[in-house]
DNA sequence: TTCAAGACTGCAAACAGTTGCACTAAACCT
DNA sequence: AGGTTTAGTGCAACTGTTTGCAGTCTTGAA
């Protein structure tokens, strides 16, 4: 303990609250008092204190901090896939809001296993005063049980007791399909992501409530790349001129599919993703797509966490017209 | 302390390790060292231990253990922009292994500012057992000082002290610019980085000894999409047939910069990226380009730090030929 | 049979802070 | 002047866990 096996570390000096305390003349309480409670202690006091503890090179240790007074100033925030373009912008602008209140934040990613979702929550629990769930695979039951042992927020799904985020995907699906019927398209084909996929049916109840055009559904798909370029034959063969895709990925996809079909986008094809990822920005032609607020709604979940409200919103999704959509031949 | 405001939780029960060795008749240490030296207690005692610490639910709080023991548990990465896509894999491969070991990860995103760099470092200090920094931007001094307040490692710069995780990129642009002139292309053009960048400055060394190419070089530019199509007409002017772009993101740009002036990729131009990120990979053409061995780097960064060795180590990097290259006309 | 060596387990003191309570002195109010 | 606040500080108990030391009980060997 203190002596590092292997690299010894030049300075191991762990500079405690008692040695500015010594050194300042006072007693470890007041010293306690002067970072977390200031007004307690007179100015005069408060200021030597600050400069011993300057010199000596003091930080207060949170994790001892956290044993007396429950809260570690820590975040959890658990993905399916940290590398899925997806979810880094949410990330980024959770851990931004973190650190804007002085929180830590453990990111931790599931590689899609529901299993690793309950195991990383328990293993969070003590180390944390909230966690941050995005799109949670387990079972209701299973995260409510969960609850119990520490506070958190669910983005993208509902659940009854807990404080969730929602992106209205459902919202800026009709946007898209009133875009593509207001472009003159007729026939729609809807490209579905998995089976039993809550943002799936999110998707298609919307758009078929869109007036004025017929939809197609052709679908279960993976949500990914090689799904879209999967899907591109079936598109080709049934008719459709406009496509909204599950999301953008399978955008892309499709159309480099559609390419090898000999049709290009958007002149025989219209096609809109979903998400709006930084590869669909790059992408040529540039995607027309339905923009999720992730970054709102990352900030927003640890906002929610560390002022303790249990609220569910639900944020505006937007329409993003860029060239992958056109009027039809 | 202990009942939270605002939202209450129904179970605030945090059962620690008393309570589970009240419920099974042993001392405190007797349950300790079931989990922490599980081969000093006799079989049926441990079993029993556990029988009850898993019927009270119980967790050993792992704040409190590194009070004890001076070891978190946890790991620090920081990173200058979680949303550029360069880092997202290395975070996910950073966070597996970390996660194989039983280590949590706080993840930081510096936005590109180096006091955020040196403040987080500060802050992770005392949470932490170790913290891996990408691509620091601070002073060797700054860095050097606080390398006395928590171990690190560094990935993407050499640092003396410290250990260090480098990927070769001189060696990548070397194949880079062989390959096209493998390829029958004599005059290459190289869009550089910002000016001061390390990797810029090793990427053209290694690119101006590749024997019988003329290399072009044209910057200083901003590493960005903007950066690679504000250059395409520079790269046009100056009649090279091959380019070798400061990263992907760069290349991208100057795809659709040099469409923009009617020349098109590979058949007018062959463009090679640099780094492999996933839009370069969705891209139309399919961008060839020199693979950073990202993963790779923060699961051994992490590695490292796990093991406390301070060694300097230099990943390979390879080049994946895909669509944006060809011979030249 | 005796003694030493293990194998377990308990005791209590850390670890780095926080906080309710008690105490002192000064300031305020009639 | 005497009583009552109030501000500032110290005391000590507490947070959940680890760990060196010492004790007890077996076991094995001489």
């Amino acid at each position: 303990m203190g002596t590092a096996i292997g690299c010894v570390r030049v300075s191991d000096v762990t500079v405690t609250i008692r040695d500015v305390a010594r050194a300042s003349g006072v007693h470890v309480s007041t010293v306690s008092r002067t970072f977390s409670a200031p007004h307690m202690v007179n100015a005069a006091t408060r200021s030597r204190v600050l400069t011993v503890a300057e010199e000596l090179g003091y930080r207060p240790n949170r994790a001892a901090r956290a044993l007396t007074t429950g809260r570690t100033h820590n975040l959890g925030l658990i993905v399916a896939d940290i590398a899925n373009p997806f979810f880094p912008p949410l990330i980024k602008a959770a851990h931004s809001a973190a650190r804007q209140r002085d929180y830590h934040l453990f990111v931790a990613d599931t590689d899609e296993e529901p299993a690793a979702e309950e195991e990383l929550i328990q293993a969070f629990s003590k180390q944390v005063d909230g966690v941050v769930l995005c799109s949670p695979r387990s079972s209701n039951k299973a995260l409510e049980r969960l609850a119990e042992r520490v506070p958190f927020v669910v983005i993208n799904r509902r659940l009854r007791g807990a404080a969730t985020v929602l992106m209205d995907v459902g919202h800026g699906a009709r946007l898209a399909v009133e875009h593509l019927a207001g472009l003159g398209h007729t026939r729609v084909a809807l490209i579905t992501g998995p089976a039993g996929s809550w943002t799936s049916a999110e998707i298609r109840t919307a758009a078929e409530q869109v007036p004025g055009v017929e939809l197609v559904v052709i679908g279960p798909n993976a949500p990914t790349e090689r799904g879209g370029f999967a899907a591109a034959r079936r598109v080709r063969d049934c008719g459709a001129t406009g496509v909204l895709a599950y999301n953008d990925l399978v955008a892309i996809g499709l159309i480099e599919g559609l390419a090898d079909l000999g049709l290009s986008v958007p002149q025989d094809v219209s096609v809109v993703g979903i998400d709006d990822i930084v590869p669909g920005r790059l992408n040529r032609p540039k995607l027309t797509t339905v923009a999720m607020p992730t970054a709102a709604a990352g900030r927003l979940a640890v906002d929610l966490l560390i002022q303790e409200v249990s609220a569910t919103t639900s944020l505006e999704t937007r329409l993003v017209i860029r060239d992958s959509t056109a009027a039809p031949r």
